[in-house]
DNA sequence: CCATTGGATTGAATCGTTTCAATTCCAGGA
DNA sequence: TCCTGGAATTGAAACGATTCAATCCAATGG
């Protein structure tokens, strides 16, 4: 394989030269400069990363560790952040390392592993706890990273979130605009950052409404399709009465509106449901899904500048980015 | 941050010495291991990866390509995957380079960027078409690499796969043993080649239980949940007769499944419905959707298995991996 | 008591870059 | 013609590991 060596035998010129050409750092006369890019070309000639790695002291690798286990993530809206961050880590010329592990307490070993390594320049944490035990082991070890979501009490670190209460406030005055006055709510643990922040969203809009929040109408179940049918089983069977229906995500209401479904209520047509996320499932769904879109793009890019920012020592300021209200027919 | 010479000192030995340690290559001492060992904990050092890289000539990094763009995944199929591989990866301590990639001839250049320059030791490619321009050049570059799926004509390089055919066969087995006699079956593009085999499989099928293979009963549709609901639909707007369906995805059948609801036939009691893959949302349908495993865990440790060998320069032969049967109340 | 043996340890070269400091080059001014 | 000064180029020293060859040492055998 070729080596800066070669590149600069061949053009005629010494290592540095081809360095600076390279990097685009130092002065280079222009026909020099051809030369060895053509040089460069005719060998295909790539640099070798683990050497640049050692003298420049950065990888320019974005570390992302997938929770493994029974946090496992198996909503396909993680699949489409995948491709987001791989896009916006292409973009910058940085590559995405992704490690998975077993147990919490192994998460913060292989942190270590890879940050001390110096496999990764930095992290990106995603699936956030309300309370992580991965950000104060990050932030006491001086470890860049930035988080896609915020936590409990909110201490002083960079990240990235979509803002959901924002959105489920817009989800409610949406409704009340169309009418509805008894807007069921469906919810993940609260445990889930996000989910609480959805729901203060939902709490918030009611009461810029004048509604009152009632409990038999807000149910907490599992962040699955299975949850969100199960939920709305249960609250038609017992007889509560609603007329919309707010699901924290998509899965969860798609479950819903196949509960609707089999007891003979039309979505969109006899009780309004909306859902968060936009999976692409979302826009198939029948009747096709109103949802608020986490705009993937804009989330993956946000990431990334920070990521950057917090490597290169800023304190970058945190992200919020509203989420898009998509009308489809379900509401 | 400490390097293999602190360590060195502290336990005064040569760094020497603490590498032989470090890769238990050469002979040491009990007690002299002991004392390193010992320094290297009161120290938390970690090699780093790129010195170890520059001299060892390996990257220890597995290269997963993702498509994107039109051919962006977007089955949950491949999260699971993703994990596998993660999983698989860390019992052999090593880590997984996920690339995304704007359009073919990018694809290309990454594969030589990150191949080149070492970042990644070899490639695992998933998501092959039956005509893959990636196989023909990693073969001619002389890049090792194991896809996930066999191409047309099958040349020569090392692959895992599951096998489609066989799963059709008995899923048609199955189904006759229960008393089908009228099988439709939905499926992608055969272009996509894991939706050729499975189509052969079904075919095979029939033919070893003397049943004619009907036109009008296959249909062929996107590879999506609306796919399969909008073939389904077909079927039955055209009046088709068919005791039973297969598709050729979970994500389709999940769509054909919501079509016959819709159209009052209730699957797995008037209608049998088989998929393929076991995604998550496979068990949570309604009713739980019999159909063939792909087993995950298996795959990845094959995958990464295969991958290793080829990178050390043996010609693994292929794993073709058979599926599992899961019986819910679909069929 | 010395030579031999073989395990344990170390010194130094090396991997392929980047970058500082030194050198060369060249044009323009004295 | 000789300086001078800035631009262009180069040599050589890192960066942090691995590993070959050389050295050291203790025990054994003669």
């Amino acid at each position: 394989m070729a080596t800066i060596r070669d590149v600069a035998r061949r053009a005629g010129v010494s290592p540095a030269t081809v360095s600076y050409v390279l990097n685009n750092s130092g002065p280079v006369r222009p026909e020099t400069r051809e030369r060895v890019l053509r040089a460069i070309a005719e060998l295909g000639y790539h640099p070798h990363a683990g050497a640049r790695q050692l003298k420049r002291r950065r990888s320019d690798t974005v570390g992302l560790i997938l929770p493994t286990g029974e946090r496992r993530l198996s909503d396909p809206f993680f699949l489409e952040l995948i491709h987001a961050l791989g896009d916006a880590c292409a973009d910058h010329q940085l590559d995405l390392l992704i490690a998975t592990c077993r147990d919490p307490a192994a998460d913060l070993r292989l942190i270590d592993r890879l940050y001390k390594g110096r496999r990764v320049d930095g992290f990106l944490l995603i699936d956030l706890q309300r309370q992580d035990p991965r950000i104060p082991h990050l932030r006491q070890a001086g470890i860049p990273f930035v988080a896609f979501g915020r936590v409990e009490g909110n201490g002083e670190f960079p990240w990235v979130d979509v803002d959901g209460a924002a959105g489920m406030r817009e989800a409610v005055a949406y409704l009340v605009g169309k009418g509805h006055r008894r807007i069921a709510y469906l919810s993940p643990p609260l445990s889930f950052t996000f989910a609480y922040h959805r729901f203060r969203g939902y709490q918030q809009g009611l009461s810029e409404a004048d509604l009152p929040l009632e409990e038999a109408l807000v149910r907490i179940t599992r962040l699955t399709m299975e949850g969100g049918y199960e939920a709305t089983r249960a609250l038609l069977s017992e007889g509560v009465p609603f007329t919309a229906l707010i699901a924290a995500t998509d899965l969860m209401a798609l479950g819903a509106m196949r509960a609707l479904h089999e007891a003979g209520r039309t979505p969109g047509q006899d009780v309004a449901v909306i859902g968060f996320d936009d999976i692409p499932m979302a826009a198939q769904a029948h009747p096709p899904l109103t949802t608020l879109r986490q705009p993937m793009d804009q989330i993956g890019k946000a990431l990334i500048r920070t990521w950057l920012a917090a490597v290169n020592g800023e304190s970058p300021s945190p992200t919020l980015i509203p989420p898009l209200l998509i009308r489809r027919e379900s509401a």
